[in-house]
DNA sequence: TTCGTTGCAAACATTTTGCAGTTTC
DNA sequence: GAAACTGCAAAATGTTTGCAACGAA
């Protein structure tokens, strides 16, 4: 993590990210925060997305209609993404997960760090 | 699936990506195919790959580095990104994984109809 | 005073699209 | 001949970046 400053900016965006289950789009955030930080700029959210991630604060998990979607909850868990209106939901397994990379046969790797799951389907208000 | 001609370049690029497990972007293709058909133009590759998709032919099977990376390998499995290069491998599981829509508790959704599951990590050539 | 942060606008990279000509059937 | 397909270039899209001003420590 590189050094950095208090910046009352990058502390809404991230409170905004986990008070929120939208798992929001950096314009989704933008919009919702203009009213309260008018002078906001849409490549100030930008950057402090990509510093939140790569502080490990907040992950993108997944790209809907071509847009990055973040969230904030960093407990392992896994999304559902609606293919009629880009809804992300979240998704918790009834029993661990964890073992997943175990049940997989992975020919070339070296080491494996993370997994990212996403189901495609069609929600309950489509 | 819409009605659809017969292309001589449709078919080259399905053979192609059939051919192949390198997990081929739009641009990989393109300039794979060029030598061999030097008035190929990528937005004929885009295209398409759109419609080989909708076909259900062939899928998306990740985006690295912000590109699109395409598999014509339609059996189940699950793959593989390299962080470091960015390569994408096959991944098997040992055991069956056709249940795992059955682990998962997935509230708001209305009809599950498919998964993506991505491991990433370092490969062995990095 | 130093260096991180920001707004703004320009730059970027990938993908999509309109159009006129070509191919398929 | 009708409709699908294509090259080309322009447009669209989401994201990144350079710079000068600003804010935090």
């Amino acid at each position: 993590m590189r050094t950095q400053n208090y910046s009352r900016k990058r502390q809404a965006i991230y409170e905004l990210l986990l008070s929120t289950d939208a798992h929001p789009s950096a314009e989704w955030l933008y919009n919702s925060l203009k009213p309260t930080y008018p002078d906001l700029s849409l490549g100030t959210v930008y950057r402090n997305l990509k510093l939140l991630e790569s502080n490990g604060s907040v992950k993108s998990v997944a790209v809907v209609d071509g847009c990055e979607r973040y969230d904030a909850r960093m407990t392992p868990h896994s999304h559902f993404v609606c293919k009629s209106c880009g809804r992300v939901l979240d998704v918790f397994f009834t029993e661990s997960m964890n073992d997943i990379t175990e049940k997989a046969y992975i020919d070339g790797a070296k080491k494996v760090d993370s997994y990212n799951l996403i189901f495609y389907g069609v929600c309950n208000e489509c």
